[in-house]
DNA sequence: CGGTATTTTGAGTATCGTCAAGGCCAGTGG
DNA sequence: CCACTGGCCTTGACGATACTCAAAATACCG
């Protein structure tokens, strides 16, 4: 029996196809039942803020498609991008936390929502639930050090290297984000220069010379602001001072397997 | 029935206090028992390897006291530090992972081992356990974040003031580390220069410079290279855009404390 | 087509990285 | 007790890089 997924029910919610998630098709079905019953299926729109800082969220979630932006606003008003979340993350702090960062999405983004209350009775007295939700933290854990090998580069042109190198392993089977053209790989980046720039801890001016010096360099060609071909990912990684090489590797499989398909 | 902490057994191995250990008091007696059966007390001293990268580490464990050092070691032989462990701090990655990062003592340090196999199986059947572990995760990815916002400040003075503040707030109560003398915090930094320049992302040269900036515009007194007195904790967390204007009441909430506790 | 927001470029200054030298401290051995 | 040594931290000088402010170019939208 094939289920609908994000189809609108009578309503206005919608049902919840929690069977496509990655992990969730792990779960045993009385508890996909139940969740799906208190799951519903939001959508929002570019630049819209989905969860505050400080009051703690009505909800927990998991993205669905589209990207979100975690950040925290500064005191001087503006916002500092502290992470991304993309189709399976799990957002949502469990128990006693207020959220310390905001959620807004970065592109038009839908998002499984579960009211707080219900879910956590559900992770109350659900191991598999929880075992889920631990793994999910702990790879959110490993891209958060990530990040911070990365923002730790002392030159923006290496952080700039090393932000392009994240977006293509992180989130390579993410939406549109990455694909591959006649072997190349093509970045699509889902932030503004704003964002990156305060991502990356630098200015936006700074942002678009070193991306013009990584394309001066032939590292990198840029076809719009924010559409990026990678040219030469040993240099880039090099760049970067990237240490995980593994990675890079898994990347030239894909642009490999890429090329034979097209073939 | 007083228990006995640390103390030595006679297979050579230490019994293990684990009711001390925050968050571990608030299991049940049975499981504490049955971590405590499996549990081994060991030291390192200052500069001892714990665990590799790639190695699937042979155990979890939990930090008893002293300071441990995450850090990633790059390609040209450098180590990055990304992040610092201490008292009540859970490690080891559960389940399907291999160490992203090895594991060092900064300073002499005691910790609880467990060997995974036997604590993973725990782990299956206790939901509280497994709780405790979803919690200690939150709690280090918050960590891992205010580490990201501290490193996206694009001066290393702004840099060098978020790392004391985050010394203060977040190791508040560790060891020796924070300790108030006069009406003023002092910090004891559990790092040398070439692991706090790796840290946040610069020299050595510049954190030496950095600090006595920060010392010559009376934001801080450095009693010694390592043990630094914050004078003017509303000039440091502007100098660090520091967005959490919580912890920095916090933090004077604590000097007024112990100022009444000494008159 | 005009108007706005975003991105890019340019010029000047501050900051930082780099290399080299000097100072401080602890431990060693005379 | 003192000179010597080595490790770490600091200081200085200089070139590279990045930040700031301002203006121009480009993309975006009605």
């Amino acid at each position: 029996m094939e289920e609908r997924l994000g189809e609108r029910a009578e309503n206005g919610a919608y049902n919840c196809g929690l069977r496509e998630l990655r992990g969730f098709d792990d779960l045993p079905e009385d508890l996909r039942q139940e969740l799906r019953s208190i799951c519903r299926l939001r959508d929002f729109s570019a630049g819209q803020t989905i969860a505050e800082v400080g009051s703690p969220p009505p909800f927990s979630g998991v993205v669905r498609s589209g990207i979100l932006r975690m950040q925290k606003s500064l005191p001087d008003g503006r916002q500092h991008v502290v992470g991304l979340l993309v189709e399976g993350d799990l957002f949502g702090r469990v128990f006693n936390g207020d959220m310390h960062f905001s959620l807004e999405a970065a592109t038009d983004a839908e998002v499984y929502t579960f009211p707080r209350p219900r879910f956590e009775a559900i992770l109350q007295r659900s191991p598999q639930l929880d075992r889920l939700l631990l793994l999910s933290l702990l790879n959110e854990l490993d891209r958060a050090r990530d990040w911070m090998i990365i923002l730790a580069n002392p030159k923006v042109r290496g952080r700039l290297a090393g932000f392009l190198l994240l977006l293509c392993t992180r989130f390579r089977n993410v939406d549109d984000m990455v694909t591959v053209a006649n072997n190349r790989l093509r970045v699509k980046i889902p932030l503004s220069r704003p964002d990156i720039a305060h991502l990356l801890g630098t200015r936006i001016e700074s942002v678009s010379r070193g991306f013009h010096a990584l394309a001066d360099a032939g590292l990198i060609e840029m076809l719009r602001p924010d559409l990026i071909d990678l040219m030469d990912l040993e240099e880039l990684a090099e760049e970067a001072g990237e240490p995980d090489i593994g990675d890079l590797a898994a990347l030239e499989m894909l642009k490999l397997s890429e090329r034979r398909m097209l073939d």
